[in-house]
DNA sequence: AATGAATGAGACTTCATTCAT
DNA sequence: CATGAATGAAGTCTCATTCAT
């Protein structure tokens, strides 16, 4: 029945879904909806809270836990973008309708994302360690900077899962998209952590 | 008196500002705002041409024309994030509202956005015949792969956006922002034109 | 199971109790009430007429029948009195919300209400006869004023009902209300047989 | 349009009254009725307070201020009475529909009915006094028992209100009703002030 | 030109009521 | 027999939109 709510609110968003359209396209009478999920409101809370355990889920079970840290970042991204292109619907819920109404449902999503930009932020700092065990110089990285990194790394991967969860054919496979955002990041990422970051002043 | 409807859809979003609101933050009765603008449908999209117009506005101001590519790219993300922290609640209403109202909002938006995706894309390209012209070998990057990094780089700077322009204190200046996308962004870039692109083989 | 019903209905009105509070209330299952009794209406109506018909029978048995007329009265009052302060939902389900609920039940109390200004009524005509009886001068009464001393007589006990059924502790008990009442109301009868009842033009 | 909610609340009570009939009752359409009154409950309490005051206002005036206490009763009754013919779902709105509901609606009523009895309670104090200055000895009543032959007295009126703005034909005049309560009410009150009350032991 | 006053259409929500077990 | 599960119908309230002034 949350299947119903998560494609109807998904695809018409939050106010113009109707209860009487989502009761329809799960097949059961409206009352019963609300027998089982009281309000509006809190159906649509269940869908958002639903969806976003099942991504965070997905990434978790994808990421190889004891591979270093880019081969991590890279399982988890494809993780990450085939449960979007598995979910549309449920993707679009979280990055798209979730946001617009009002605080109450944005910080449900919000906190997933803030959960996934720690997991990115702690692999960047893992991938800085590496890189010193390794006996190679690294530069420590100020707070703000790898909050900064994370937060692009993951806005690019939202990105690019709008791309391919789009349903329109011509777009990657999900282990492609992982793998044109490690080639992004990665590299970067590495000169950052020499000192060798880019900067206005040496251009070219 | 446009004014009015961008701050009204974008802190209540589409649904939830009502025209008497609307009216009323504008200082003016409401059958006038209905005398210019038609109804609340026209009035939202005659709102976003708006702020999508300045948007795109500033960064074409922004961006040093003869400039070599990194530099151009540089100087128009500075643009963008500048020009966002300043009207937080344009980007909002770009960003956030204008993406979950049927198609006939959001293709606005994405035609904006893909004017930008679009310039991004050849910057690339020019960047790719610097380094040709430089005597470097530079591999030739495929269509797909073009866009997806130009879609992750926009997606990455439209995430830092919305920390830029969160008003909260504690986020990066605009140039700050836009050099730590530089430094994401451009040594990736590099690399995968030198043909030494991050793969799920080669880790480490 | 009726209990539930009058409680439920004294408390919150007949529309704001719903079925499935009186189910819980009676501790049975809703499509139990609907077996024994088929419907709302109908187990309100149920409801009003057990009150209707305790009420009345306590009242019966209180009455010292063979008492000449001011004691019948006096001990029917009392009756009254004992009956609704120990009965204070029922009371309340006769005199406030059978009333409001269209024609159809108020009819049911407005039948019970006739019965007992009838005997009022009587009540009046035979102190008439036994003053003449007593070799006193006593005055034809006409039906409209017999009538209306029964109906104020009615409606000053139901008023006085109300305030020793209301449950704070300041009222009367039951005998102290019949003697307000019978002071209240017997004298005036007994000047008005002797045709010396009050006139505006004779004030004073 | 205050009519139309008087009328229909009165005939059918707060729930089965709808605001859609209320609002065709008034010859306007349903938002007007909530731009002016904001909800039926307010809706509903503005209409207990207009009748209310008007009931009150009614009564004031006819009140004969500097005449003897028993006059002055007179008076007053007359003109509650004539109140009630004349405005008979006003008079149902105040007597049967607002006790019902939640105490919020019948608070506005009690006060209203407090407001009266006092009134009466007063004259009662009043007859006592003009009765001593008289020569008279007058028995001390005690709070209590003037409280009751208050309330009793008003509930009689309230009893005879019913029949007089009951609409069919039979019912008494509004003097016609005021008399006999004062034949019923003040034989009885002046022999309890003379200390000749009835009493359960000393009947006959 | 500018507005106060008014409305049609539709949304959420609630119950009395009934089957199938 | 007794019930968990389900619904049809109706009610309150809101808001984009338009006349008459």
């Amino acid at each position: 029945m949350l299947d119903a709510g998560v494609r109807a609110f998904a695809r018409s968003g939050y106010q113009n879904a109707s209860m009487d359209d989502i009761a329809e396209l799960a097949g059961v009478s409206k009352p019963l909806v609300y027998l089982y999920l009281n309000s509006k409101d809190e159906l649509f809370t269940a869908c958002i809270r639903r969806e976003a355990a099942a991504l965070v889920t997905a990434i978790r079970a994808a990421v190889e836990r004891d591979a270093p840290a880019d081969r991590q970042l890279w399982s988890g991204l494809s993780g990450f973008f085939a449960h979007t292109a598995e979910h549309p619907d449920g993707w679009t819920l979280l990055h798209v309708q979730a946001r617009t109404q009002g605080r109450s449902f944005a910080r449900e999503v919000v906190a997933m994302r803030a959960e996934i930009v720690e997991f990115v932020t702690q692999l960047i700092g893992a991938a800085a360690r590496e890189r010193a065990r390794g006996g190679a110089r690294a530069r420590t990285l100020a707070g703000t900077e790898v909050s900064g990194l994370a937060l692009a790394l993951v806005g690019a991967a939202e990105s690019l899962a709008d791309w391919t969860a789009d349903g329109r054919a011509g777009g990657p496979s999900a282990k492609e998209a992982a793998a044109t955002l490690m080639n992004f990041a990665w590299a970067g990422l590495g000169n950052l952590l020499q000192g060798q970051g880019w900067s206005p002043e040496r251009v070219g």
